[in-house]
DNA sequence: CGGGTCGGTGGTACGGAGTACTCCTTGGAT
DNA sequence: ATCCAAGGAGTACTCCGTACCACCGACCCG
């Protein structure tokens, strides 16, 4: 199967997706405005939603291979740019695609079939960063969870962002997605490796302890940014 | 469609899934051994799927009105309180259900189409816990990230819970669901409100803040749990 | 130069999911 | 007894996805 034959399937489901609905498009009509038989249609995708929905694996690949990169016993630091870049790694794909990826979202905002394969293909992500976290946020059943949660809140953030700029209320995904993602990494330790000494804050108060830590967190950022 | 009639079509197609496999297994093979027609089948369930998958409507209400409850401006402590609790109330419904349940789990482990279903389910869990995060773990766009974020968090927290014990690994799910929960929660604030004085552990040290905090918390948990 | 192999393609047939429609049975009310 | 309502059974149809076979051009080999 050729690449130009594999870009007109695609091509010509977008079109005709677009012009009556996903249901309403039966495969042998993408086959034939794109001038092939239903065989190579089936040959080229392995169902009808996958003319439509994206290749995962090659960006997947890239994601894993840049987290497999970072050394196994790293400082909270290392590990939270490690999983910046390699979300970023995946923003670029879709800031690349561009228009597609935008008419993408179209469709799977309104197929509830799209959608589904869509979020299943969000779990391999969150997978490759939950590997990425075990061991390295902890201990037993605590770091267990935590690894995985830390998994979906990358993920999760970087799906907040994305969607934004994919409707267009966001026009600097990249920035958002380091903001975002610093707030969410923020609970592994600080981004600039090295700062060297902390002082605490003393208090005694009538808060509990968790509401206090954010206080002294925004004390101290305050006061050496 | 009476009840006895769909329960036994979804014993039916259990039973059957289980010997010959899901794909093996046909909707009239299914309705036969039921003793119904496959008219019927169609009538008790949308598609051959909705057979295996849970009724997600009942327990998401439940969930609903148990976040809605909570009051529109409230204190970190309530809002963590709410979500546990809401939390909560899925997990007691798998466990009410219990051999099925984790016959369920067996299936959407091996058919891949009945695990997006699953992951499919969950987004509607999300979203609801979305929508009660919203405005009520901060303003504007970090809001709204946080809010989403928080909400895949608590989600996470309990599947890695309910796997666990789907998976007979963990016989105190509730306990552990406790545990994750508050691990995941801190950010917000303590779960039992108005506890009172909490004295913060004074330290000067060459430790990054968020690598001391942890010692700290340990600290004092051990001196008044 | 003719024949054979082989990768890519088209066509056809089939099983099964899901939908639409009609007919029938059953139980209850008047 | 008759009518009626409701759920179930049967039937036919579309379309997805797969399997199988026939074709065709390219390239190799004798």
């Amino acid at each position: 199967m050729s690449e130009s034959t594999r870009e007109r399937l695609v091509a010509a489901a977008y079109a005709l997706f677009d012009e009556r609905g996903y249901d309403a498009t039966t495969v042998d009509a993408v086959a034939e405005r794109a001038g092939v038989g239903r065989t190579t249609f089936f040959r080229a995708f392995r169902s009808k939603d996958d003319a439509v929905l994206p290749d995962h694996d090659a960006v997947l690949a890239r994601v894993t291979a840049r987290l497999e990169a970072a050394p196994a016993t790293a400082a909270p630091a290392t590990v939270a740019t490690a999983a910046s870049e390699a979300a970023h790694l995946v923003l670029a794909h879709y800031l690349d695609e561009g228009e597609r990826a935008r008419a993408r979202y179209r469709l799977t905002r309104t197929v509830p079939a799209l959608r589904q394969r869509e979020v299943a293909g969000l779990q391999a992500y969150q997978r490759v960063f939950r590997e990425f976290f075990r061991g390295r946020v902890g201990d037993g059943e605590t770091g267990e969870v935590r690894a995985e949660v830390l998994a979906a809140a990358v993920v999760t953030a970087h799906n907040h962002v994305l969607r934004r700029w994919l409707r267009e209320e966001e026009p600097e995904p990249v920035g958002a997605l380091d903001r975002a993602l610093a707030d969410v990494l923020a609970v592994l330790g600080p981004h600039r490796p090295g700062t060297g000494r902390t002082r605490v804050v003393v208090l005694e108060a009538d808060d509990d302890l968790d509401t206090v830590v954010p206080a002294v967190r925004a004390a101290l950022e305050r006061r050496e940014p």
